[in-house]
DNA sequence: CGCCCATTTGACAAAGATCAATTACGGTGG
DNA sequence: CCACCGTAATTGATCTTTGTCAAATGGGCG
């Protein structure tokens, strides 16, 4: 783990298994990582972005507070909660990633992250050098761009998490939770009615700025006002549009 | 101001007094906006960055959710807020900008705005083009990092931001935002202990989760307790680490 | 099969919101 | 220059939402 097996890229159109396995051009999720419109030649390069793949188990941390800042992660599977946290030892989730998700852009600032990147389930991320993304990008203006769409998506994304943490109460907060999950799931391929949360009530309070028990009541008064059926971590969305009335707000989702 | 003065700046090295008064290399912001180690050249190249400066009257939008994106902003002076609204009509202030601040970084990911961006006071912003300044980024390397951290340096704010709303109580977040204001206040050379809010109480509500009667309780709780003197926008911090006890959160600021 | 942890649910407490009244301030016009 | 007006701020009384504490139930994993 601490020796990654350099995977043998070169310069030449001679492309080999491990080549293949790791390139992004050939990746399932490139539509949620890639940039479109890319020529062949603008291809091969990004190719040469991700070099390592790095696989971490279920309780793992992939980058903790205070950890010096190298590298940017794709998930490419599994399922991941950062974290930031108060010095009198209370935490906070700022976010759940999928795969697709980007994680790592907090350390750019300080060269030293700041959150705590932890696996909810086992997981996959692909390791891209910060130094190799940017010399890329000057490269190809496409990549460039897709990169600031990034970080831009992230700092959207945490205004609206503001916005809920900030303006709306407990039932709002939730649906809003639940319709952004189904979302995200959809935008995967996955059914965006039915599904199993991946963490628990705890967790969902942390981020949601609720304790557990309120979590758990709300997902109970839902689950009588027919919104949704609730089963421990299964949930099925019965009346979405009831749903999107509970969460007035953030109708960018 | 549809038709913006094309400020004459050429390749030579001879400065007319429009450029001076543009150029980034002689702004008495540069510590805050631009990378350092530059060589003479790239100074160069980046002063063709900025060739507009734009002036917002106080309660005057710089821009507005739904405004086509095409550039960035940083505070040459005066006072922002930028907020993001629910679809029935709450709001929520997700941040102050002053001098040496950047406002626009959420239009990136959609080219359109998210959020709307206003002038607390009378301001002036430096107009940074994106498409030029990622021409200028894949030039200069230092210019292109430098982008990155302040990207980077919004989302780790925004993650502090969240950590407020989602796990500190009233008093802690006061405390929160007395300190970090202070320090922003002390990097731009003014007093860190007295300052005059630009904000309403109702303004700091909304930044910070709560409404406006329970800012002004916990003003006065400050002020009774001898960590802070009051009056109205004037506000003195007579006991820095008494606030920080209060603010136990957020170590980094 | 049993233990441990997650979840649910209930009763009560507390923080903060809401409603309302009063005071202070800043800008404007006489 | 001063009085007046409208907005901002303070303060009090009460109510609501959510947190806290506690107990019971249920599932998953070894």
């Amino acid at each position: 783990m601490n020796t990654p097996p350099k995977a043998s890229v070169e310069k030449s159109s001679v492309i080999n298994a491990e080549h293949l396995k790791l390139a992004c051009s050939s990746c399932n999720l490139r539509e949620l990582c890639l940039p479109m419109g890319l020529t062949q030649e603008d291809i091969v390069k990004i190719d040469e972005l991700i070099q390592i793949r790095k696989t971490i188990k279920k309780g793992e941390s992939l980058i903790r507070q205070g950890d010096l800042f190298h590298s940017i992660y794709a998930v490419r599977l599994g399922f991941f909660k950062t974290m930031v946290n108060t010095d009198d030892g209370r935490d906070q989730i700022t976010g759940f990633q999928m795969s697709g998700d980007v994680i790592g852009l907090d350390g750019i600032q300080t060269d030293f992250h700041t959150c705590e990147a932890l696996a909810i389930e086992d997981s996959e991320v692909c390791v891209m050098p910060m130094e190799r993304l940017e010399e890329i990008s000057r490269d190809v203006p496409a990549l460039q761009h897709h990169f600031h769409k990034i970080m831009s998506r992230e700092i959207v994304r945490e205004n609206e998490q503001i916005l809920l943490l900030g303006s709306m109460r407990s039932e709002e907060r939730l649906a809003s939770f639940l319709l952004n999950l189904s979302n995200r799931l959809k935008s995967r391929g996955f059914s965006q009615s039915e599904m199993i949360l991946r963490m628990t009530r705890e967790e969902i309070g942390s981020y949601l700025g609720l304790k557990l028990e309120t979590v758990s009541r709300t997902f109970s008064k839902f689950a009588e006002e027919g919104l949704i059926r609730v089963q421990q971590k299964a949930v099925i969305l019965l009346d979405t549009k009831g749903l999107s009335l509970k969460a007035k707000a953030s109708p960018l989702d």
